[in-house]
Formats: C-alpha cells, sequence, structure tokens
DNA sequence: TCAATCGGAGACTAACAGTATTCGAATACC
DNA sequence: GGTATTCGAATACTGTTAGTCTCCGATTGA
C-alpha cells in the first residue's frame, strides 16, 4: 500500500462517497438516505462529505453523473451489437427491462429533479442534460430512420421528446405498481417506425 | 353565522386546511410546505392538522382527491362539447395545455408519489387508483376508437399506458424546462388514430 | 347543572441539512 | 531536517421539520 498524497487520498474519499451514495441512493431513494448514515456506511463523518461537496444536491449530481456514464455505455453495447430491426428492437427491448424496469434509477432521477427545481442553478443544469439527451435520442432516431428508410410520422424531435417522457413515465409508475410492462415503450417505436410489418 | 355543532365546525376545519394545503402545495411543493406553515396560513395550529389527519400523507392525499375530483369534471366538459375528432382533439389539447402545461399538478403527483412509496399502504393505494386512471382511460380510447371507426395499432390498455406515461413524462420535465412544448400529446394521439388524415 | 367527551393548542422529541470550529497529518519553506 | 502553514476530515452545534403527548375549554348528553 503506497502512501497516498493529500489530492490522492481525497480523490479516494471521494470516490467512496459517490459509491456508497449511489448504492444508497438507489436502494432507499434520496430524501430518506441521510448525509451521515451515507458517512457513516463510507467509513468517514458528515465533515468529509461537506468538504467534497457543497451540500447533498451536489453529491447526487456527482451520483448521477456515475449512474448515466455507466448507461451509456450499457445501451452502446446493446445497439452496436445489432444489425436488422428486430434485432435493435430486441436488444433495446432488453436494456429497458434492465433499466427502466429496475425500479430505483428513474425513481432516483426523478426525485431529485422535483426536490431540486427549487434551486435555480440546478434546475437549468438539469434542463441542459435533459436537452442534451433529447437531442442524442433525435439523432439517434434520425441516424436510424435513414439507415433503414422509414419514413418517421413526426419531427424526430417530438420523436424523442414521446420516447422519452414514455421512458420517465412508465419508470415512475413501475416504482409504484411493478407489475406494469415495459413493452408499451417498443410498442411506441415500433409504431413511429411505421407498418413495416 | 348560524352555531355550529361539534361535527360541522370540524368539517369546516378540514376543508379549510385542506384548501390551504392543496394551494401551497401546488405552489410550493410538497416536501418544502411545512404542516405548520400550513396550519398558521389556515389560522389553526399543527394540533388541528393531527386530529383530522393520520400525518402529512393522509392530508395530501386529500389534497389529491379534490384535485381530481376537478379535473374529473374539466375533462368531462371538455369532451361532451365536441363532435368531430378535430373539434375532440383541439378540446383535449386545450385541457393538457392548461393542466399537463401547468407544472404544480404533475410536480405534487410524482413528488407525493415518489416520497410516500415506501410506505406499503399508500403505495397500494396509489397503486389502484393509477390503475383505475388507466382502465379509465382505456375505455375512453375504445369508445372513441368504435365510434370514429379506428382500429387502433395496439390494444387499447397499452394505448392508455402509453398516453398516461407520456402525460406524466411531459409534465415532469415541464417542471424542469417549461419551453417544453405539450403537443407531443396530441401527436401520439394522432398517430393512434392511424392515417385518417 | 354538571360530568364526559373530544377538537384543537402548544410544548416537546428525534432526525435532518448545513455551519463553525477544531484537530492532525501532509506539505512547503527556511 | 526542523518548523510553520495548509487543508481534509472530525465534531459540536443551530435551525427546522414531522410526529407525539398532554392539557384546555367548549359542545354535548344526562
Amino acid at each position: 500500500m503506497p502512501r497516498l498524497t493529500r489530492a490522492e487520498s481525497q480523490a479516494r474519499t471521494r470516490a467512496h462517497l459517490v459509491a456508497t451514495a449511489k448504492e444508497m441512493f438507489l436502494a432507499e431513494g434520496y430524501s430518506v438516505t441521510s448525509l451521515e448514515k451515507v458517512a457513516d456506511a463510507a467509513g468517514y463523518s458528515k465533515g468529509a462529505v461537506y468538504s467534497n461537496f457543497r451540500n447533498k444536491d451536489e453529491l447526487c449530481l456527482a451520483v448521477l453523473d456515475d449512474i448515466h456514464a455507466e448507461k451509456a455505455m450499457k445501451i452502446a453495447e446493446a445497439i452496436t451489437g445489432a444489425d436488422t430491426i428486430d434485432e435493435r428492437l430486441s436488444a433495446f427491448q432488453k436494456w429497458a427491462e434492465e433499466n427502466i424496469g429496475n425500479v430505483g434509477w428513474t425513481a432516483l432521477e426523478v426525485e431529485f429533479a422535483i426536490s431540486a427545481r427549487r434551486d435555480e442553478v440546478v434546475r437549468e443544469e438539469l434542463a441542459n442534460r435533459d436537452r442534451m439527451i433529447r437531442e442524442l435520442i433525435a439523432a439517434l432516431i434520425t441516424a436510424q430512420a435513414e439507415e433503414l428508410g422509414i419514413r418517421l410520422p413526426m419531427p424526430a424531435d417530438a420523436a424523442a421528446t414521446a420516447l422519452l417522457s414514455l421512458g420517465i413515465g412508465l419508470g415512475l409508475q413501475r416504482a409504484i405498481d411493478p407489475t406494469i410492462e415495459v413493452t408499451v415503450l417498443t410498442d411506441l417505436i415500433r409504431l413511429l417506425a411505421g407498418p413495416s410489418k
């Protein structure tokens, strides 16, 4: 175990806190998970949290960044391995079942968004992230439609908004009633892809 | 001013509290609105709240009941006054802009759902309400489709789930970024109605 | 008229986010 | 290499909140 410099040591602390917070936020929820519990579970005190993050919201933003990076990797993997429409659809459906279907994620995103929406800085930050995701989805849709020779029944940005909204709404309802099926997502995609059997 | 019986007096207190809480929850949010502020604003003390409601969640459920009754009236009005598809669509769009578009409502529903989901009793209650709304929407869709001679591209219950999810997701994103358009909702309905242009 | 009841008041507790202060070890300077 | 400084982390503290408990006084029923 090599001796750590102050910067390295702090980075390690920060990473520990983010990892622990991620686990607890996803499992228990944002508001019910106190900073003290997170600090305890990670083996530190509240002081460690507040010298690494301005407040609880900043910690959660770091956690969400971590989650997003992970999700982006997974979805990229899922798509690159498929060529036909049907293969891509089933790859997407599998991803959706594991992610939208897994209640914790959407719940955390939504709980944080709702609780932080009164903070103008965080609200704007979240709005930007949301816009970027919608643009990314729209680009993806356009590319897929072009490649597969599909004529979309609505503008790509509207379709992207619809798809993202649907994902959020579904994930949220599943947090209340996990028996709701995720398949509606692929139903909508099929509908967008048109009557191509 | 006639002398009130004890029961009447309590009912009045309860109604005052619900009305005040409704206003404040919608304007400020659920978690940031303390019971003491609600009680104060209504001209009572916390004791009044706790002798009329088991806890904060119960008060919020009463508020949501109140809101739902109001919304149901409005949507019924909107629909009954229209005969053609286009009239109904624009009536619905108007309703959507005033309701989904008005950020407070969705935000309150979602904030409460997320915060109360750990309470098994409330969670089940919310799940039932959600199921009933989906069934109601599904019935509405079926009736409309039949009346207008439309063949739905997916089962009515899936369409209902999609529509509700879309509404929730849209309202939620609008709580973060109010520039997002509500029109996607009617886009989806047109898509469900098929190429009947 | 008087006793029982119960809606509501208000003091209290525990848990929380966030702040202020302090401690000690890694750093930088001499 | 010793000493002063810096700064990450610990800890004691504050203000606010949901929820509890006790008490008061007005309505009720006899």
